[in-house]
RNA sequence: GCCUUGGUGGCGGAAUUGGUAGACGCGCUGGAUUCAAAAUCCAGUUCUUUCGAGAGUGUGGGUUCGAUUCCCACCCAAGGUACCA
C-alpha cells in the first residue's frame, strides 16, 4: 500500500462534511477560543497561494486547541463588495452580483480541498442584504451619535437635541466640524427645522461636509491616489484635477487618543501598533495666530515648537488654504494662480515623496510676528499639505530643515535663535542641546522651560493656545460606486435624513449601466427605482418625486471598508434577524482570541474596525471595547511579476539583454506566459492583448528573456499562482507543510515550489513507518530508549513552537524525528500513536487515516494532546561525553538534582558552557578558561 | 520623502534571544539498487587555500573576553502612505 494522498484526502474530507466535525455550538462547558481569518475578498484570479498562508496557520491552531480541550470558533466568509467586480461589469456588463457568486463558488472549492476545519454553517457575505442590513444599521447608528468630551464617549443625537434645549451650547463640549457655532437656548429654540437639521450635521459621527478628492472629468469618477500615475487616470491614461465634492465622513477623529490608548492593552505585534500610533500622530504644541497686514483676517498654524516662535521669518500656506486667493496681492496675483494650478495636478503623493524639488510662490501678503510686530512674508509652497493641521506653516528656518531649504531656494532671510550653534549649513533639528537667543524673553532656556514659558505667554495675550494635534483624518465614507451597501439617507431640501432602522436592509437596485450618469451622478442616478416614499416607507420610481412625500435617496454608496469593520461578530450569531449579533451568542463568545491577517492592513481595516468598535462599545451594544486580544500578521506570499522592454513609440519588444541603449518602457505581462528559465512565450503573448497580436518581438540567442520583479500577489498584477496544481499533484497535506515549511509565519517570501518535493517526501517516510514492508503493521512492544527520546523531543519542540506560532520549525522536528525512527526501524504503537496526533493539525488527512489504520473508530479531532516526559531527555551530567574541542566552551545538558554549587565545583576546570535544562527555565553558567564570568537564572 | 519590516551558502531558511554560524529542506556531486530510467537508500556539500590555515551573517564603524544577535551611520528590497482589498 502506498501513500495515495487523493484517496484519502477524498475520503476523510466527505467524512468531515458528512459528520459536520467542526460545527461549532454557541453552547459549551469547554472554554471558548475564538480564531479569526482576515476572510478574503473573491477575486476573479482565484484564490491564490498567499491566502491559504493564514489560514493554514489559524487551522493548525484551531485543530491543536480543540485537541486540548476548547470550543474553538474558526469561522470563514466573504468580502465580497468591491471594485474589481464593478470594474469587471463595466467592461462584460455582467451584473457583479453574478461574478461575485462565480468566484465564491470556486474560492469554496479551492478552501475545500485544503481540509480546513472552518465551520461553514456560520459563512458569511458582506454583499448579501441580511448581512449588510446590518452594516447600513451600524452606520445609521453613528448618523444617530455624537461624541460628547464631557462624558468621554458617544451618545445619541436626541440627548444632543435635549442640551441644546435647555442650554444651548453653553455647557457643551462635543467633537464637531470646524464650522460649528455657538448659540444659546432660546437661539436653538428660534432655529428652523432646516436649520437645526444644519447644525446638528456638525456633530453626528457620520457627517456630510465638503471635501477634496481626485476627480477625472472624462471618467466622470472620483480616482484613489493609486489610481492616478503620473499625474494622469491609471485606466485611459485622461488629466485628473483636485476638487471639491460634498461626501459622507466618519468622525474617527473622535477617537483618536483611545485608539492609541487601546493599543496598550491587547496583544498584536509592536511594529503594528507603532504604524498605527505614528498614522494617528499625536503631538503636543501649540496653535498660534498670525494677523495679517492691511487686510482683515488672520492666519491660524499648529506647531509642534512653539518654543522657536523668534525664529519665524516667513510663512507658507498651502496652495489650497481657503485664504490664498483673497491676500494675494495684485502683483503677485498671475504666478500664484498659476502655481496653485499646476500643483493641483499633483497627488498628494507626489508631494510627500519629492523632497528635493523645491517650489513655492510669493503672495505679496505679509503677517505681523504677535510677539515681536515684525512684518513676516507669506509665501505658499506645495509642501505643505492642506490636509494636515490648519494647513499653514510658521516656518522657522534655523529649525525646520524644509524651511531651511525654502528660505535658501528662495533666499528669504534665515535668523538664529540657538546659542553658539551653527546653522550656516543645515538647520539646528533637536529638541534638546540648546539654549535659546535672540529670543526675548526666551533667551537662555532650553526646549522644556521655553516651552512651558511660550505657551503661557501665548494664551496671555490671546494670540493661540497649547494644543494637541493628530495627523489622522476623519474617514472619508462615500463613493461614487455601484458595488457597495446603499447608504440609508434620503434628502429633504438638500438635508439629509435617515430612512429609518425599521426599514433596512435598503437594498442596492439593479440597474443597466454601471458607469456614472451624464451628468456626472454616481452609478445609482442610473436605477430607474431610486427614490424614498416616507409615508409607506419604501423605495419607489423616481420619476415620481414630488417634494411633499417622495424624496431622492442617496446615490453613493459605501467604501469597501465598512463591511470588514465588524463581521467577526456576525460569525457568532449570523442568522440572527432581529439582531446585528444576539446577547448570549457575544455574551458567550465576547471577543477575538486570536486574529491573523497582513500588515498591509495596518491602517485600514484594521483601525477603522477598532474605531467602530469603541462606537458599538459606547453605545453599550457591545461588550468589550477591543475586539482581538492577539493578533499576527502573516507575512505576504509575494509574487515574481514579469515585464517585458517596448521601445518607445513602437510595437516593438526587446528580449532583457539586449535593450541596453535603447529607449524604453517596462510592460506588465501575465506570468503564465514565461517559463521557469524566464523565457517568453512570444505565440502565446500574442492571443494574450489585441495590441500584441502585430508586436514584433527581438530575440537574444533565439529566446526571449524577461524582467522579473518580486512584488505583493494581485490580479492587476498578472502575477498570482493557484494552489489548486500543487493540491493535485502533490495533495493538501503537503500543500499545508509546504506552506508552512516555507518560513517564518511573519515574514514575506516569494513564492517557489522548488522545496516541494522534500515535504512530500516526508509524508511518503511517515506513511513508510506504519507500513514497513508495504503492509500496514504495528508493533505492541515497549518502545527502545532512543524511539522514546525521538518522541518526546518532538513533542517538547513541537508543542513549544506552535505555541509561538513558528510553524516551520515544528516541521523541520517531525522531519528529524522520522528520520530517526525510520533509522531505528522504530514501528511501535508507543511512538506513533502521540506522533499521529501530534502531526494532525499540520496534515489533518494523513493522519486521521493512521489514526484509523491504528484501529481507533473516533476521529482524531478529539484527541487529547500527548505531553511530553522530560526525563526521557535529560542525562545526568556523569554520563554526558565529554569531549573538549579545544575552542573556548560548549554546552552540556544536566540533571535537575545537582545544584549550582556540585556544577560548579564540576566544571571550573573545564572551559564550557552549562545549560540546566528543566522544561521551562534555563541556568546557564558561562565560563571562560579557569574562572566563572556570569551565572544567569 | 515619511512610517513599518527584512537582508545569513547556489536557493528557502535555523541558531535555545550575547556563547561551536549554516539545523531542516531544495539543489548539486559521488556511490548503492536498476538492462535503463523513475522512485528509494547511503555519503559529501559556506568560500578561499600553497592543505598549515585563513575569511565569512548587506556595507562601514562602535560596545564586549565573545556580536547574525546590542549601539551609530549608510546601501538595498518589500508593505503602507488615507477611494485596491
Amino acid at each position: 500500500m502506498s501513500y495515495d494522498f487523493k484517496k484519502i484526502e477524498y475520503k476523510w474530507q466527505k467524512f468531515w462534511k458528512k459528520n459536520q466535525t467542526f460545527k461549532t455550538s454557541n453552547h459549551s462547558k469547554l472554554p471558548k477560543f475564538y480564531i479569526l481569518d482576515m476572510f478574503p475578498y473573491p477575486s476573479g484570479a482565484g484564490l491564490h497561494v498567499g491566502h491559504p498562508l493564514g489560514y493554514i496557520a489559524t487551522d493548525i491552531y484551531a485543530r491543536y486547541k480543540r485537541h486540548k480541550k476548547f470550543n474553538v470558533l474558526h469561522p470563514q466568509g466573504y468580502d465580497s463588495f468591491g471594485l474589481p467586480a464593478e470594474q469587471y461589469a463595466i467592461q462584460t456588463g455582467q451584473h457583479p452580483q453574478i461574478t461575485t457568486e462565480t468566484n465564491i463558488n470556486r474560492y469554496r472549492e479551492q478552501l475545500d480541498k485544503m481540509g480546513f476545519s472552518f465551520d461553514w454553517s456560520r459563512e458569511i457575505r458582506t454583499s448579501k442584504s441580511n448581512y449588510y442590513k446590518w452594516t447600513q444599521w451600524i452606520f445609521l447608528k453613528l448618523f444617530d451619535s455624537y461624541y460628547d468630551l464631557n462624558r468621554g464617549k458617544a451618545c445619541s443625537i436626541s440627548s444632543l437635541i435635549n442640551l441644546f434645549d435647555k442650554n444651548g451650547t453653553k455647557t457643551l463640549k462635543a467633537v464637531s466640524n470646524p464650522e460649528a457655532f455657538e448659540f444659546s437656548a432660546l437661539e436653538w429654540k428660534s432655529f428652523d427645522s432646516e436649520q437645526k437639521e444644519e447644525v446638528l450635521l456638525f456633530y453626528r459621527l457620520a457627517y456630510l461636509s465638503e471635501t477634496e478628492v481626485n476627480w477625472c472629468s472624462e471618467l466622470g469618477t472620483v480616482l484613489a491616489n493609486d489610481e492616478i500615475i503620473n499625474g494622469v487616470s491609471e485606466r485611459g491614461g485622461y488629466s485628473v484635477e483636485k476638487k471639491k465634492m460634498k461626501q459622507w465622513s466618519m468622525r474617527i477623529c473622535a477617537y483618536a487618543e483611545r485608539l492609541i490608548q487601546g493599543l496598550d492593552k491587547i496583544d498584536w505585534p509592536d511594529s503594528l501598533k507603532e504604524m498605527q500610533r505614528n498614522w494617528i500622530g499625536k503631538s503636543k504644541g501649540a496653535s498660534v495666530k498670525f494677523k495679517l497686514i492691511d487686510i482683515s483676517g488672520e492666519i491660524e498654524v499648529f506647531t509642534t515648537r512653539p518654543d522657536t516662535l523668534f525664529g519665524v521669518t516667513f510663512m507658507t500656506l498651502a496652495p489650497e488654504h481657503e485664504l490664498v486667493l483673497k491676500i494675494t496681492s495684485k502683483t503677485q496675483y498671475n504666478s500664484v494662480e498659476a502655481y496653485i494650478k499646476s500643483s493641483s495636478k499633483r497627488s498628494e503623493r507626489d508631494r510627500m515623496s519629492d523632497s528635493k524639488s523645491i517650489t513655492g510662490v510669493f503672495t505679496g501678503a505679509y503677517a505681523i510676528h504677535p510677539f515681536s510686530a515684525e512684518k513676516i512674508p507669506i509665501w505658499i509652497g506645495d509642501y505643505v499639505l492642506a490636509g494636515y493641521g490648519t494647513g499653514a506653516v510658521m516656518a522657522v528656518p534655523c529649525g525646520d530643515q524644509r524651511d531651511f531649504d525654502f528660505a535658501k531656494h528662495f533666499s528669504i532671510p534665515i535668523k538664529n535663535i540657538f546659542l553658539d550653534i551653527d546653522i550656516s549649513k543645515k538647520a539646528f533639528t533637536k529638541k534638546s542641546e540648546f539654549k535659546l537667543m535672540n529670543s526675548d524673553f526666551l533667551d537662555g532656556l532650553d526646549y522644556g522651560l521655553s516651552m512651558k514659558k511660550v505657551i503661557s505667554y501665548i494664551e496671555k495675550i490671546g494670540c493661540g493656545r497649547g494644543t494637541v494635534n493628530y495627523r489622522l483624518r476623519d474617514a472619508v465614507f462615500s463613493r461614487q460606486r455601484y458595488w457597495g451597501e446603499p447608504i440609508p439617507i434620503y434628502y429633504k431640501k438638500g438635508i439629509p435624513f435617515s430612512i429609518g432602522e425599521d426599514n433596512l436592509p435598503l437594498r442596492l437596485p439593479d440597474i443597466e449601466n454601471y458607469l456614472p450618469t451624464s451628468d456626472g451622478s454616481p452609478p445609482l442616478g442610473n436605477a430607474k427605482n431610486w427614490a424614498w416614499n416616507v409615508i409607506e416607507k419604501k423605495v419607489v420610481s423616481n420619476k415620481l418625486i414630488d417634494n411633499s412625500i417622495i424624496f431622492p435617496l442617496e446615490l453613493n454608496t459605501m467604501p469597501g471598508w465598512a463591511g470588514s469593520s465588524w463581521y467577526f461578530y456576525r460569525y457568532m450569531d449570523p442568522d440572527n434577524n432581529e439582531d446585528f449579533v444576539g446577547k448570549k451568542a457575544v455574551s458567550y463568545w465576547q471577543d477575538v482570541d486570536l486574529y491573523i491577517g497582513g500588515s498591509e492592513h495596518a491602517t485600514g481595516h484594521l483601525l477603522y474596525s477598532r474605531f467602530w468598535q469603541k462606537f458599538l462599545f459606547d453605545l453599550e451594544i457591545l461588550p468589550v471595547d477591543e475586539y482581538a486580544k492577539k493578533l499576527i500578521n502573516q507575512g505576504m506570499i509575494l509574487g515574481s511579476s514579469a515585464f517585458i522592454h517596448r521601445k518607445s513609440g513602437t510595437n516593438d519588444y526587446y528580449s532583457k539583454n539586449i535593450i541596453n541603449k535603447v529607449k524604453s518602457e517596462l510592460i506588465r505581462i501575465d506570468i503564465s506566459m514565461v517559463n521557469i528559465n524566464d523565457e517568453l512565450d512570444c505565440e502565446a503573448i500574442k492571443k494574450w492583448q489585441p495590441h500584441f497580436k502585430n508586436a514584433n518581438f527581438i530575440m537574444e540567442n533565439d529566446k526571449f528573456i524577461v524582467n522579473r520583479e518580486v512584488e505583493k500577489m494581485s490580479k492587476s498584477k498578472f502575477n498570482v499562482v493557484n494552489p489548486d496544481e500543487i493540491c493535485d499533484s502533490y495533495g493538501a497535506d503537503t500543500l499545508r507543510m509546504y506552506e508552512m515549511f516555507l518560513g517564518p509565519l511573519e515574514q514575506a517570501k516569494p513564492w517557489n515550489t522548488s522545496g516541494i518535493s522534500g515535504v512530500h517526501s516526508f509524508l511518503k517516510k511517515l506513511w513508510k513507518l506504519y507500513h514497513p514492508k508495504d503492509l500496514f503493521s504495528v508493533s505492541d512492544k515497549e518502545p527502545s530508549k532512543n524511539s522514546l527520546k525521538s518522541l518526546h523531543q518532538t513533542i517538547k519542540n513541537v508543542t513549544e513552537d506552535i505555541n509561538d506560532f513558528s510553524f516551520n520549525t515544528c516541521i523541520s522536528s517531525f522531519m528529524i524525528c522520522v528520520n530517526e525512527l525510520s533509522s531505528q526501524k522504530c514501528n511501535d504503537r508507543k511512538i506513533l500513536e502521540p506522533l499521529t496526533i501530534l502531526l494532525s493539525p499540520f496534515a489533518p488527512h494523513i493522519s486521521e487515516e493512521l489514526w484509523s489504520l491504528l484501529g481507533n473508530n473516533s476521529s482524531l479531532v478529539e484527541e487529547d494532546y500527548p505531553l511530553f516526559d522530560k526525563s526521557y531527555l535529560v542525562e545526568s551530567i556523569k554520563n554526558y561525553p565529554i569531549s573538549f574541542n579545544g575552542k573556548m566552551r560548549f554546552t552540556i545538558e544536566l540533571d535537575l538534582s545537582l545544584n549550582i554549587k556540585e556544577i560548579e565545583d564540576y566544571v571550573l576546570n573545564d572551559d564550557r558552557t552549562i545549560n540546566q535544562l528543566d522544561g521551562s527555565v534555563t541556568k546557564k553558567i558561562i565560563i571562560i578558561p579557569g574562572k566563572i564570568v556570569n551565572i544567569v537564572y
